[in-house]
Formats: C-alpha cells, structure tokens, sequence
DNA sequence: GGGGAAGGTCTGTTCACTGAACCTACGCCG
DNA sequence: CGGCGTAGGTTCAGTGAACAGACCTTCCCC
C-alpha cells in the first residue's frame, strides 16, 4: 500500500510514485540516506521517529528495491540507497529547492548543493551551471547554508552535517559524537 | 500539521515542503489541478478520494496559498492554482518523470509533456532540448502516451485528458460528458 | 413544483501513527 | 564471571485520521 488506501486505480505516473514513496516519513528517510545516514540509531535521533514507524519504512523501502540492508557486525545493520534509491535524487532535490523558496528563515537558504568536481553551486533545476550537466548524486557536495541553525535541533547527526560533504557518503559521526556533552532531544 | 505529527522540529527544506504538500491525497489534488480539474465534483470522480477529505485537502490548500477558490455561480466554487501553487511544477514533472521510469506499464509511458512553443518533447530534467529552456507550467503540453489506458479507469476527467491540451487550461468536460454513456468508477 | 446536479456535512468503523515499555545479542570492563 | 551500556528491534494500549455511505441544502431547469 502506500497510503492507507492505494492508488492502484490512478493511471498516473505521479500516483505511482507516491505508491512506493508517499507513506509519511519515507522521504525523509531516504534524504537521510542520501545524507549519509546509514544505521537504525541514527536515523531515529535525527527524525524523531516512532521506532515501530521507522522498523516499518525501511523495511518497507528494502523489499521495494530503495535500500539495501548489510549487516555490518552480527546483529548491527546498515542500510544503503541501491541505484533505484539514487534515482530519487532529482525528487529530492525539487523539493528542498521549493522548501527553501517557500519557507526559508529570515537568515537564507538552510542546504546548499554544489557539484563536487568543480565546486559551483546548484541552481534550482539541479544543473551546475558552469559545466552545464545535471550532477549525479554522487557528485554533490552539500553544506550548511546561512539559515541552518544547530540551536533548532542538536543531535549528533545534525552536529555532524554541519560540516561540508558528498552526498551518500557515511557521515563522520565519531567526532560528532565526542564532542556531544549532552545529547539534547 | 501534514502528517499527523508535523516535522516542525526539522530543519530541512524538505520537510518544509513535506509539511506544506505531504499529506495524503495533496500531491493528487494539485497534479489534477495541473492538468486542469477546477471543481469539487470533477476532483471526486477522478481521485475517488472521500468527500470529507477532499473538502478538507482544498481548505488546507487555499488557506496555504497554493489555491484560489472561486465562485463561479453562488455556492459553486471552482479551484485555481496560484502562483505559488505554480511553482510545485518541477515537483509534479519530477515525480512523474520518475513515476513512469520506474512503474511504466510495459505499452509504455502514459502521459508525454511537451513544450507548447515548440512541440518538442521535454527531457527528464523537464528541459525542452531545442529551446534549452525550463519551460514555465503555462507552456507546457500534456497528451497521453502509448502506455495510457481508459480501460483502468474511465471517467468523464480520464475521458477528457485523452485529447491533448495546456497544462492549467481547464478541461473540456462538456464533449466527455456527453459521450459518457455509464459512468464506470 | 418536481427532478437533478453541485457541493457539502454527518456518522460509525477501520486503520495507521504515536509513545512508552520491554526484549535480546553483543562488547567491554573490572 | 557479573554487570553495564549500546544497537536494533518488538509489543501494546491509546488516539486521531481516513474510509464508505447516507443525508442535506441550494440552485437551475423544465
């Protein structure tokens, strides 16, 4: 299913997507995936997500063909984002680019995306405009912008986005989480 | 809210917009807006969607700005984009685009978007590739594509979407309606 | 003034999300 | 060995939203 009730009888692209993508959280998990978050603890600090809820998703998300599930030490999992994961990519970024059009903060834009080979930042369409290609998602680089805030949010993910890097990569969560003399909610 | 529990405490442009567009049933009501459906009646027999729900999904939505409602004859009230509701285009073509990539019926692809100045076909980025422009919403053209299929669903709307016309024109309904000899949910 | 369509509201039921508690396996430390 | 912490879940009661279907009101047309 995918929200409540299926839209099995919409013979429609859109429809079919959100089939396999509309469930609530979903999406956010998977900009987490391409964040870099890879495991189940820190998917859960970082969204604030009922832990039946996220157990269900990504699940869910692995029998789809979006994640694939490693077992990284008995018992202790990761998930990745499999091609047809990456593929939502130009979604995800047309819906962080209207975000923050519609609702930045007063301080400007939260993300900002640029492509990793040369540097140059994204426009809205997600095409580099120096060397003029649509960036795979490997190729982007992410940092803060000057509206992100750590006063909103301040968990050892978010501490660890505060620093700039390439989308899919694991974050590096080790430093972050030193550094965390309380864990705030 | 927009999804039970509101993603307030995320500082993430999308779920900002996920908070905007992301309950259930919101995305289809703004795709059949697109693609013309103005009233309540038409929304309903072309979503199959509750009546409680609709009338719940179209207040959220004018009092957020994506919509105007109007009355067209007293207490019959028509639904408009706004310029903001506009501007969820490059969502609606992405998740289309990705719709159809990944769930195209094997007839192929169901619906096909055009620039209107030029005729040409636009790629997955919504780029007209002779024109190198992202075209607006305004100028874009829908028809359906081979993989389109009146047997799924066949409704005076579905009937109506099988000519080709303008994005945000509203639909001739009147020939469909006529040609309705049973209205097949 | 009877019938039909448009655009809703109301109601009981089902279903999914929520929050909190509980559980198991592993690793580390003394 | 025994205790503690962490990762990654499962279980369960409570609640709020979605669902289907009946009902209602206003307008229009004959």
């Amino acid at each position: 299913m995918a929200l409540g009730k299926d839209y099995e009888l919409q013979d429609c692209p859109v429809a079919r997507a959100l089939e396999l993508v509309g469930e609530r959280w979903t999406i956010l998990v998977i900009r987490d995936c391409f964040l870099g978050v890879r495991r189940f603890s820190d998917f859960l600090v970082h969204l604030d997500i009922p832990r039946a809820v996220l157990t269900n998703r990504l699940e869910r998300l692995v029998t789809e063909g979006m994640l694939e599930r490693r077992e990284y030490s008995p018992g202790r999992s990761e998930y990745l984002l499999t091609d047809r994961g990456r593929s939502l990519w130009p979604i995800l970024h047309s819906l962080a680019e209207w975000g923050d059009q519609q609702a930045a903060p007063r301080a400007g834009r939260r993300r900002l995306f640029a492509h990793a080979e040369c540097g140059t930042d994204l426009d809205a369409a997600g095409v580099c405009p120096r060397c003029g290609v649509v960036p795979d998602a490997g190729d982007v680089e992410i940092r803060p912008g000057p509206g992100a805030d750590l006063a909103l949010r301040n968990d050892r993910v978010t501490r660890a986005l505060f620093r700039p890097h390439r989308i899919l990569q694991p974050l590096d969560l080790t430093t972050a989480r030193s550094t965390a003399s309380s864990e705030v909610s």
